[in-house]
DNA sequence: GGGCTCACG
DNA sequence: GACGTACGTGAGCCCG
């Protein structure tokens, strides 16, 4: 719903209700852990009378529950003393904040707050908002400061004493209107939050003072005309003292907000998510009452944690409920069939939308014809390319009779498809954006279901159609197998026969509406709105234009290296076979173990599940350990490494590379997946350009051959350790944030804080090994894993971790924090939001490991995968004016093309974006910074 | 098509 | 007490 006239919001004063909560009710602990609990617990219960007496009363079409962030806010640089003298937290009350959040979105009810600014604010903020949408507002609050707010629809609620409070309470407290509230405290000041107002001047004398000049300024200008000297000099020398307080008492009705009011409406809670977070706070009884109160309101079968084609209770429309029916379908062949479906899409304002082409290189793809839906059941396929014969050698290239023109129909469609008002509904639109793209056709605005998907389902299954359509809507679509067989006879679907053409192409269309209608009103249940919109959804026009572009690779030089490693491979496998005594195939793991560790009985072979020897790179190193033992083992190990290097280099890159230049660009042309990787990451596919060597010298040399045409030159901007950065904010390291802050070598104070060594000449094998811990802290730390990794003995590398924790307690907090959260919610966060599913974190077994790690790793690594993207987003109109272009992204990497006088400026604004990223919606404790290099290159530009 | 190996962050 | 373990990806090759 849109916020509006007749709505009624209401926001929440959180942090009162947890002072209130707190010292109304006699410390309680969690029976299990002893974890304070007892200002959660009040809370709740409030929470919980509220919204059965807000069913009573004048119930609420958004609401919002608003919180501090922290005691820091933009008033504390205009004052430092402001709210000083506020005595400390208790420390029972400190640990129950991020709880009570969880409490706010167990009830299914917006959570909110801003750094840097007070909950007021944020309340003044979404009060005039919603005042200036012409809805009504009511704040659940009892705070005096608020009061300046209410008029216009806007009232306060008083929950402790049942109690409205308007205008005229206003008048009775502060003997003025709320407009004058401001100029009344300003002068009053207020000793709770250490307001100076003017001394010697309480409520009575400032609300005198008002009702005589009017205003506070006009007061303060004739201030020389007081009868009273007292007053008047009180007035004339405390002018900037009363201005100061002016300013702290103001609400700011500007407070940024990376949300909208629609996205406040009031949903039911999800009683799965509400039941499980009380019962796992231990409250029985509330439990209890919230649980009769659930059956009584018949909840909705849960979209994310519920069976999977639940059938649902709610009266809302069931798009799955209909069945898939082909005779809903048909084929679009005449301009007046195609004007009707285009009527249609107007009338509804959305349209699901399909292409059909040639190829899933969308940069070689032909367009074969488009489908459309706009009701669940019915949908359309416009065959615009399909072409006769079998496409075999002697397969004709006429075009199958009886279909639109391709030029005509895209001039039909394409107001429809470029239209501001109408939405363009796809599975993975970037596909058909990029195609549309190709034809003169922009694709905007977009939905895509396989983001939606994503956003509330990541690492729970994959975003495909036909997983989503079977999980989702009980149905399993025609496989394309069926439409262009598969092996040697496949055909392209530009020789698809028509009907049948149809029958796949429309109902892919129908799926992905019904995909859409049903994924939609979830999001806001699953609180990923924010995520979906800021993260998901903008990066799609973003990469397509940077796949588009693709990046320039140079043939002959990739064309050189390989005939070279040709020709050292040919002599590495002579040398291998003099060795081994026998030929055999270097590159079968298998015989390789068998040589080794049969026939030259090399000691320490040990066999996998398969029964084959394990011959990875960390086994044969511990061979070419053997020189004393058995030197023609380690001499042979030692060559087979040589060669895998180089054969890895030439077939998955100087050799496959060249295959992926485009004949009509000369570039290449690589596919970033949105949904592919669990955390956020973007992965890169055909080919991947993620994994481009640049460990070892020989691999480097394969970024010379992307390089900048003639007159450009190549930027690369990389975040300097922002996995170590994030965990340092999130985990809240203060040796690490500090060392951060001065730019210290982040390894070396590592090292010296664990074994107490100064940085000043330290051994760089110390060093070394305080990198591991680091990085392995961020993948979940075991000592096993650290011991391999570092080769040393298990017990050793425990000794470490132990006295990593030590040092740093606040990592292993974290880590337990997470893990604790992931069992308790079936999911983790990034700072941003993104949740990252964890349903094998209760498995017992070995999984139990995995999922913890992963579990611990998925807020850090997706929290960087956030801030890129951001930056990402932002990157296109920030760069608008400048002759660049970005290229690629490697997880913490941009690389851009960028003519040569115009270097400098790219790298300024690109670096500015990349290092302001997560703002304003996280400030981050510590700062982030983007490197720079350029070159004419990638090798040179990294 | 699964397993192994290895390239990247 | 044993087991099995660093996180996230994609591609090429071998082999059944």
């Amino acid at each position: 719903m849109t916020f509006g006239k007749g709505c009624h919001l209401h926001l929440i004063d959180g942090s009162a209700f947890i002072f209130r909560a707190y010292h109304a009710l006699p410390p309680l602990t969690r029976k299990s852990d002893g974890l304070p609990v007892g200002a959660v617990a009040g809370f709740c219960n409030m929470l919980f009378r509220y919204i059965e007496g807000a069913k009573n009363g004048d119930m609420p079409t958004h609401v919002a529950v608003i919180f501090d962030h922290s005691s820091k806010t933009f008033r504390n640089e205009l004052f430092p003393a402001y709210k000083a003298n506020r005595p400390e937290l208790p420390e029972d009350l400190r640990p129950q904040f991020p709880l009570t959040r969880e409490a706010t979105r167990a009830f299914n009810i917006a959570s909110i707050e801003t750094e840097g600014f007070e909950a007021d604010d944020i309340i003044a903020t979404l009060s005039c908002q919603a005042r200036d949408a012409g809805g009504r507002v009511t704040i659940i609050s009892s705070d005096k400061d608020l009061m300046q707010l209410i008029g216009d629809g806007v009232v306060m609620y008083d929950e402790i004493k049942k109690k409205t409070i308007d205008r005229d309470e206003v008048m009775e407290k502060f003997g003025v209107g709320p407009e004058r509230v401001v100029d009344v405290q300003s002068l009053a000041g207020d000793s709770v939050d250490n307001v100076p107002g003017a001394p010697g001047i309480g409520i009575k004398t400032a609300a005198l003072l008002i009702q005589e000049y009017g205003d506070l300024e006009t007061l303060l200008a004739r201030a020389d005309e007081i009868k009273q000297p007292k007053r008047r000099e009180t007035l004339v020398n405390f002018a900037d003292q009363i201005r100061v307080s002016k300013q702290l008492v103001t609400l700011k009705c500007d407070t940024p907000l990376d949300f909208t009011l629609d996205s406040l409406e009031v949903r039911e809670p999800d009683p799965e998510a509400l039941m499980g977070f009380l019962n796992g706070m231990e409250f029985r009884t509330l439990t209890k009452r919230v649980a009769d109160k659930l059956k009584i309101a018949a909840p909705l079968p849960d979209p994310v944690h519920g069976p999977a084609s639940a059938p649902s209770q709610s009266a809302a429309p069931q798009p799955a409920a209909l069945p898939f029916d082909h005779a809903g379908y048909e084929a679009v062949t005449t301009a007046a069939d195609l004007d009707r479906w285009i009527a249609r899409i107007r009338e509804v304002g959305h349209v699901a939308f399909d292409t059909e082409t040639t190829s899933l290189d969308e940069m070689r793809a032909d367009l074969v014809g488009i489908s459309l839906a706009v009701d669940p059941g019915k949908a359309c396929y416009i065959p615009l390319g399909h072409r006769q014969g079998g496409g075999d050698l002697f397969a004709s290239d006429t075009l199958v009779e009886g279909q639109l023109p391709m030029d005509l129909a895209l001039a039909a469609l394409k107001p429809v498809l470029e239209d501001d008002a109408i939405l363009k509904i796809g599975q993975n639109i970037k596909y058909d954006l990029k195609i549309m793209a190709r034809h003169g056709i922009r694709l905007a605005p977009i939905e895509d279901t396989m983001l939606l998907s994503y956003a509330m389902h990541a690492g729970l299954h994959s975003h495909g159609m036909d997983e989503l359509s079977e999980r989702y809507l009980n149905h399993r679509p025609i496989p394309i197998k069926e439409m262009i067989g598969s092996g040697k006879t496949q055909v392209t679907f530009d020789r698809v026969a028509i009907p049948d053409a149809v029958r796949y192409a429309a109902e892919d269309a129908d799926v992905t509406l019904r995909l859409w209608q049903l994924f939609k009103p979830q999001l806001h249940r699953a609180r990923v709105t924010t995520v979906y919109e800021t993260l998901e959804r903008p990066l799609v026009p973003v990469l397509a234009e940077m796949e588009m572009a693709g990046v320039k690779v140079d043939r002959d030089v990739l064309s050189r290296m390989s005939n070279a490693f040709a020709q050292k491979l040919v002599q590495l496998e002579e040398e291998i076979h003099g060795l081994a005594g026998t030929k055999f195939n270097v590159g079968s793991p298998k015989q390789l173990g068998e040589v080794l560790f049969d026939q030259l009985q090399v000691p320490g072979g040990e066999k996998g599940k398969t029964g084959a020897y394990a011959t990875g790179a960390d086994v044969l190193e511990d061979v070419t350990t053997l020189e004393d033992s058995h030197p023609q083992g380690a001499k042979l190990a030692a060559r087979v490494l040589d060669w895998r290097q180089i054969a890895k280099l030439k077939s998955t890159y100087t050799d496959s590379l060249q295959d992926h230049i485009n004949p009509e660009t000369g570039r290449v042309h690589t596919s970033y997946s949105i949904a592919g990787a669990n955390t956020g990451r973007l992965a890169s596919t055909d080919p991947n350009l993620q994994n481009i060597p640049v460990r070892s010298d020989e691999g480097r040399r394969i970024r010379e051959a992307f390089v900048a045409p003639e007159g450009r030159v190549m930027v690369s901007l990389d975040y300097s350790q922002i996995e170590l950065r994030i965990l340092a904010h999130i985990a809240d390291i203060p040796a690490l944030k500090q060392a951060f802050r001065e730019g210290k070598d982040i390894h070396a104070m590592t090292a010296s804080e664990m074994f107490g060594v100064p940085v000043e000449g330290m051994d760089p094998m110390v060093r070394r090994q305080a990198k591991a811990i680091n990085f392995g802290v961020i993948y979940g730390i075991s000592g096993f894993g650290l011991a391999r990794n570092l080769r040393i003995p298990r017990a050793e590398a425990q000794g470490f971790i132990d006295r990593y924790f030590e040092r740093f307690p606040g990592i292993r907090a974290y880590m337990d924090d997470t893990v604790s959260f992931a069992k308790a919610n079936g999911f983790v966060q990034t700072l941003f939001g993104r949740k990252i599913n964890t349903p094998e974190i209760n498995a017992k077994g070995p999984g139990a490991g995995f999922a913890k790690r992963a579990a611990i790793n998925a807020p850090i690594q997706g929290t960087a995968a956030d801030v890129i993207r951001r930056a990402m987003i932002r990157m296109p109109k920030a760069i608008a004016g400048i002759d660049a272009k970005m290229l690629l992204q490697v997880h913490d990497e941009l690389l851009f093309e960028v003519a040569e006088r115009d270097v400098d400026r790219l790298i300024e604004t690109a670096r500015d974006v990349m290092e302001s990223a997560a703002e304003p919606a996280v400030k981050l404790d510590v700062h982030l910074v983007a490197d720079a290099g350029r070159g004419l290159n990638w090798a040179a530009a990294h």
